[in-house]
RNA sequence: GCCGAAGUGGCGGAAUCGGCAGACGCGGCGGAUUCAAAAUCCGUUGGGGCAACCCCCCGUGAGAGUUCAAGUCUCUCCUUCGGCACCA
């Protein structure tokens, strides 16, 4: 006696609209609750099933939390400027906003479909001129301060497509669509100064409840404890600064290596060697960041023809460039010690240069090292420092090297400059000027030259700074973005002088960067948010989202939300006190194997997990005959189930379930729609909850939503029985307080698998009482409704009670009723279960042992021999050893 | 290569302050209901031995160890997934 979902939920989305159900406000004397979700780019494509399932858990919580007595903030928004509009634009023509808009009502449809509790009144759009506005403000204080500038930055330039290219968007020089060849160009850009926030991004970690996301910041980071070291150069004034964490090692350096790209090195490169030199730093230049570090290839390098001094042995130590050393990390120049790294080891070896041995694991000396020793160990050949341990030489010669004025210490971080500038349309206008020059209107083709030195900010009365319209969104040859076409945007007189507008545009992380705050106060147009809003909700509570957005994403919302932080516009140094990652979920596909000829045509078919095919040298798959082998896969309504397994339907053979990122190409792509249609919202929530920890990583099983639904059509056919006012009796009203108990701790702890299995349990033991007590059900109905909240809404009214049930409180439980008097104890003889015996749950010992050696099956094995020894666990289990 | 997470039935998973391995669900098998099917309900379902749903043995990636007791703790190894990738 199923009910009908088709009918049930769209009403009970009505009435909640109709009733503002979700819209909240603050009330005096409560506790609050924020709960955040990281917002979603409005894609074409619509939702995918992995979207609501951080949705969901986040809306169980906050349904929990409210019936608790919390007021929750439960917004959501979208993240909607980018490229993929953008291309789209580009090929149809459709202005961006409008794909935008188009692409937000469907998701806006499709979240209202599954009923989450998101107060809609605040919802918040980043391409919004209401929302950039305060984008483009927090970018006018970063410039303020000092911590937004321009700088020329190489980029992949691809002139065939007239655009700039990420990093993963180049495959060997050449664009990954169309396949164009890419350059490596300078070009002016504007970089945000995270760097000077490294050392407090790092450190304001420590006391967030995050999961190991914390240390994968920190990897980014990448602080480091080391000193800098000056190396005089021969012949030159000038000395070559390195940096290096092993201070220590500084008597084995027995040559340098200097960046390709650093300032000095042309400049040392000797006469006879500057060729050589410049044709090597000009082939490193033009290869990308992946190609110098992708294929861990072999060293290689040039000598400059310079000398430097080691400042500790005196002597006279070659000046190599090698593309090992990368200019952008610490000085972009290191002291190389052979003896003690393994890059410098090799390099070494290569070039046939001097490894001497400084620290010892035994403090020994060695003639040879037949591999770098990295670690840490007792320093020799070190003059007056011998035999001191590494980590104390550290500091003992930092101390002498600051004294002596020849180094300092110094921390150092990976953590890179945030390049902030796009030559892109769709994004935020960067509201800055430039003067220009020109002998004319530069927006009539007069000549004109524009003084990118002298950046002016916007007044924030200007603000927002709207995007053109334009009428072709494709790029041109000028690297500078297609906004460099828009002349009467972007060229303006003032005060009789010409001034250029910036048209780099902001890139996708900035409007994500703070829609957290904007959530608390959206339709303020004086400022981003009232104070009053911010104490009321700030800081996040619980932020749910995927992992890839583990570092930067979070990285740069935490810099953003820092500099606010000292400008006095938030008071909490960190937003987000909580973080959960919720598991991709992923696609199920099923695997046989095909033997087939040369035309492709099917010879034969192989089980899905035979070992037989192996990787062809020429690709693909073979058989140790040499016949090809094809991988091919069944969706999980095409196979067919024999002796409980899954086999091939015509061809008999077993197929292997494989689970991976659903993709169109393997056919195991689920829309969340369908579902809804087929089965139901709560369906579709309860199932995703239930299919494991929220954190991992788990395939979708249409056949399990299945279950799902049985268990809400029975919670509906018990509701629907007559319900008796009577008490439950003892043994059902102990599993209905144990189950509640359950359910809130398990919400309390985002484990909803396990709240859902003993919801399952409670509903299939009433399932199967012959009278149903009207107290039971409705503790059950309340428990189910953060979970399931339409039918919960239905079966709420149904028992008789008022909606909505998202105002009623949460149910409590006795916990007397949750412990037992007496319990069952498990007797094990030498560790193995042998039998169970009823005791009071505080029996003592010497009960409990004789209970034990009463019973028939513990008495088998303990027959005849001697009890040696006897543990005892109250309430948890009994062993017996003999022997 | 480095960092992190994880390996439990045919499948998703449960049980980690060490204490009855396999809760709950899917799938399978048997039955009830039905003219029949779907749906629903009941029973059963780790592997093996046995006439036997008595009982016994084996069993949480592999191997060792600690313990009265190990899926859980320690060590070594293997595999899978995710991230980073010459960071001095």
């Amino acid at each position: 006696m199923a009910y009908d979902h088709r009918e049930v939920e769209p009403r009970w989305q009505q009435y909640w609209e109709a009733q503002q159900t979700f819209r909240v406000e603050r009330r005096p004397g409560r506790p609050k609750f924020y709960a955040l979700d990281m917002f979603p780019y409005p894609s074409g494509s619509g939702l995918h099933v992995g979207h609501p399932e951080g949705y969901t858990a986040t809306d169980i919580v906050a349904r929990f939390k409210r019936m608790n007595g919390f007021d929750v903030l439960h917004p959501m928004g979208w993240d909607a400027f980018g490229l993929p509009a953008e291309q789209h634009a580009i090929q149809t023509g459709t202005h961006p906003s409008a794909t935008t808009q188009q692409n937000i009502e469907t998701f806006r449809r499709q979240l209202k479909s599954l009923g989450f509790f998101y107060d809609w009144s605040r919802e918040v759009d980043t391409t919004d001129p209401g929302y950039f506005r305060w984008t483009q403000w927090i970018f006018l204080q970063l410039f303020r301060k000092g911590l937004a500038f321009q700088a020329e930055i190489p980029v992949n330039w691809c002139p065939a497509l007239g655009t700039v290219l990420a990093n993963e968007e180049v495959i060997d020089g050449l664009s990954e669509r169309g396949n164009h060849p890419v350059v490596r160009l300078p070009l002016r850009q504007w970089q945000l100064r995270i760097t000077a926030y490294a050392e407090r991004l790092a450190a304001d970690l420590e006391p967030l409840d995050w999961p190991e996301t914390k240390q994968k910041q920190r990897d980014w980071i990448g602080r480091s404890e080391g000193a800098e070291v000056d190396f005089p150069i021969l012949e030159r004034d000038d000395a070559l600064t390195v940096y290096t964490t092993r201070p220590d090692t500084l008597y084995g350096a027995t040559y340098m290596v200097i960046a390709p790209d650093h300032a000095l090195t042309l400049e040392i490169a000797s006469a006879d060697r500057l060729e050589e030199v410049r044709a090597y730093a000009e082939a490193a230049r033009r290869k990308s960041d992946m190609e110098r570090t992708a294929l861990n290839k072999e060293k290689t390098g040039v000598f400059t023809g310079a000398y430097a001094l080691n400042p500790l042995t005196e002597q006279q130590i070659p000046i190599f460039t090698a593309d090992y050393v990368l200019g952008a990390y610490g000085t972009g120049a290191i002291m190389a010690v052979p003896g003690h790294d393994e890059r410098d080891f090799e390099f070494a070896k290569r070039f046939d240069l001097a490894v001497v041995e400084v620290v010892s694991p035994d403090g020994t000396t060695r003639e040879s090292l037949d591999a770098a020793f990295v670690e840490d160990g007792v320093a020799v050949r070190s003059g007056a420092f011998d035999g001191q341990p590494s980590a104390e030489m550290r500091r003992n010669m930092i101390a002498f090297l600051e004294q002596r004025g020849l180094g300092r210490r110094k921390v150092n971080f990976k953590l890179r400059d945030w390049v902030f500038s796009r030559q892109r349309y769709w994004g935020e206008p960067i509201p800055i000027v430039f003067p220009v020059r020109t002998d004319g209107d530069p927006r009539r083709g007069a000549n004109f030259e524009i003084d990118y030195q002298t950046p002016i900010a916007l007044e924030e009365s200007e603000l927002p700074l709207r995007l053109p319209e334009l009428e072709d969104f494709q790029p041109g040859d000028d690297p500078h973005g297609p906004l460099a076409r828009a002349l009467e945007w972007r060229f303006f007189q003032r005060d009789g002088r010409w001034f250029a507008r910036e048209t780099n545009t902001m890139p996708q992380w900035a409007g994500s960067c703070w829609y957290y705050l904007r959530y608390l106060d959206p339709r303020n147009e004086s400022e981003m948010f009232s104070r009053e809003a911010y104490d009321a909700w700030m800081p996040v509570d619980l932020y749910m989202g995927g992992n890839e957005h583990a570092v930067l994403h979070l990285l740069y919302a935490r810099f953003w939300h820092k500099v606010l932080f000292d400008i006095g516009v938030v008071t909490h140094p960190e937003p987000f006190l909580k973080l959960v990652h919720q598991g991709l979920i992923l696609g199920l596909a099923y695997r046989w194997y095909a033997v087939v000829d040369g035309a492709g045509g099917l010879l034969r078919a192989l089980d899905g997990d035979s070992a037989e095919p192996a990787p062809a040298p020429e690709g693909g798959l073979a058989l140790a005959t040499g016949e090809r082998v094809e991988e091919r896969w069944l969706s999980e309504q095409q196979i067919e189930t024999r002796d409980g397994r899954p086999v091939h339907p015509e061809h008999g053979v077993r197929v292997v379930a494989v689970a991976e990122k659903m993709s169109k190409s393997r056919g195991n792509v689920v829309n969340p729609d369908d579902v809804v249609r087929d089965f139901g919202a709560d369906t579709l929530r309860v199932y995703e909850m239930f299919m494991g920890p929220l954190e991992q990583v788990k395939p979708w099983q249409t056949s399990g939503l299945q279950g799902a639904r049985r268990f809400l059509d029975r919670l509906h056919a018990i509701a629907s029985r007559p319900l008796d006012d009577a008490p439950p009796d003892e043994p059902t009203a102990k599993l209905l307080h144990r189950t509640v108990k359950k359910v809130t701790e398990d919400i309390e702890a985002l484990r909803f698998n396990t709240a859902i299995s003993a919801m399952m349990i409670l509903a299939n033991h009433l399932n199967g009482l012959r009278v149903t007590p009207r107290d039971a059900v409705e503790r059950l109905v309340l428990c189910v409704s953060p979970f399931a909240p339409h039918l919960a809404e239905e079966l709420w009214t149904l028992v008789g009670r008022r909606a909505s049930i998202l105002d009623a409180p949460w149910p409590g439980f006795d916990p007397a009723l949750c412990e037992d008097e007496v319990v069952e104890v498990p007797v094990q003889v030498n560790g193995k279960v042998r039998g169970k015996v009823q005791l009071a749950k505080d029996a003592t010992e010497s009960a409990a042992r004789d209970a034990a050696l009463a019973d028939e099956g513990v008495r088998r094995f303990t027959e005849g021999k001697a009890v040696r020894k006897v543990v005892y666990v109250p309430g948890r289990i009994l062993n017996v050893i003999v022997g």
